[in-house]
DNA sequence: CCTTGGCGTCAAGAAGTCGCTAAGACGCGC
DNA sequence: GCGCGTCTTAGCGACTTCTTGACGCCAAGG
């Protein structure tokens, strides 16, 4: 029997006690653990390391952990949980505006944090990871990067790969305009909406049975974009 | 069997007869009691204590309540009940504001009481969080944004968004009309509460089984709304 | 019994957003 | 330097959403 590779985690958080309390229970569940002290070094290892999961406290020195949510959603979906005292409950509210999964509030259980980072895990692996998402009108294989239609390919082109990437792999949830803004174009682009309307018009000319009339790729009005199954 | 360590409340009240009912009626319940007299004296014990639930009379000698509960603000969360006679209604609504989570008008029955600082626990222990919020008639999906009733999908527009996620959010809590205004349309706005009308009045009809009569987002007359689940 | 204040409701106009098209700009390979 | 695919930019009508004001209702207080 092969043994599947360790679920990585990134555990951010300046005070040395929840960062070995946590470093000590995750190795015990058999997760692999990478630990940061800062904002920067979580941008660093996160970077460097790739990791199935970041556990984010939120009250760190430097950096804020809102800023680092940020940094990470400029580049990356890998899930994110967040760590904070109950008093932060705005910081909190941003933080998953800023496109955080899930947040725990300290001082919390390891009980209750472990199951919501299964949970968190859980949802962001669809069953054995399925990279190929169907729909009756076409396939897209996230894996090979490749859409057909019918039966023949159709081709996307750069942009259009990654709008239509970030929305696959985030189904039936809305995503607003800037998380697309600054996952496709980086973070210095929040407002151009414009690419937006263009590049779905497009992609829906060549997706969509009916493009005047959206089936999978819905426009919300005045927040962003939902990838319907 | 373990025993659960008792629940500790601090009740904050400068009258002796209001203080000792209070503190007859808690204990009969299997709480634990602390007692304060004053807005100084309150501080004190609860930094000392850290009690689960702090019932506050506002009409305090010295030190007003409102400066109690902004003194609490500055520190922790506890959940935070404010006793006041009728007349006080500003007092009231100025402490809502300062982060108090309900009020309780005075002459007051014990049951009434009792049920509110049951319900104001309850939805302080499982830790707040949870991205999916159901109720008997409609699923709130916080983190995918979406609202679903029976099996259709309701749509709700930015505003009505932000107010019912607000709301939400802040599930049994009496929600002040300034807190909804400046958290949705900005700091600056805070007496249009006829915006807050208009659109409480779009999202019943999209939600409230008979939006005539609401049974989830509840307005609280001169203070605010309230989303009960 | 009447006034007052707060709320719910409705409708119309204002403001904002989106889809669509087409033209110009850019960048890469040849 | 040329051509091709691609991206950006601009503009317009259509549509959605927000604001605003008027009106009626109800409860509290004089």
């Amino acid at each position: 029997m092969t043994t599947a590779p360790a679920t990585r985690i990134l555990v951010v958080d300046d005070e040395p006690q929840i960062r070995s309390a946590l470093d000590v229970n995750l190795r015990a569940r058999g997760y692999a653990v990478d630990l940061a002290v800062s904002g920067e070094d979580a941008l660093h290892r996160a970077a460097a390391h790739h990791p199935d999961l970041v556990l984010l406290d939120l009250g760190l020195p430097g950096i804020d952990g809102l800023e680092v949510v940020r940094g990470l959603r400029g580049w990356t979906a890998v899930p994110i949980i967040v760590l904070s005292v109950r008093e932060a409950e705005a910081d909190k509210v941003a933080a998953l505006d800023a496109g955080a999964d899930d947040y725990v509030t300290k001082p919390f259980g390891m009980n209750e944090l472990l199951a919501r980072l299964r949970a968190t895990l859980r949802r962001h692996q669809p069953g054995p990871g399925q990279p190929v998402v169907r729909t009756d009108d076409f396939v897209i294989d996230l894996e090979a990067k490749r859409v057909v239609r019918g039966d023949v390919d159709v081709h996307l082109t750069p942009t259009e790969w990654a709008v239509v990437e970030y929305l696959v792999r985030h189904p039936g949830r809305l995503v607003t305009q800037r998380q697309l803004l600054q996952h496709v174009w980086g973070p210095q682009y929040e407002s151009e909406t414009n690419y937006l309307r263009v590049h779905l018009a497009a992609i829906r000319k060549k997706l969509e049975p009916n493009p005047s009339q959206p089936r999978y790729l819905i426009t919300e009005a005045g927040m962003g974009y939902r990838f319907e199954l």
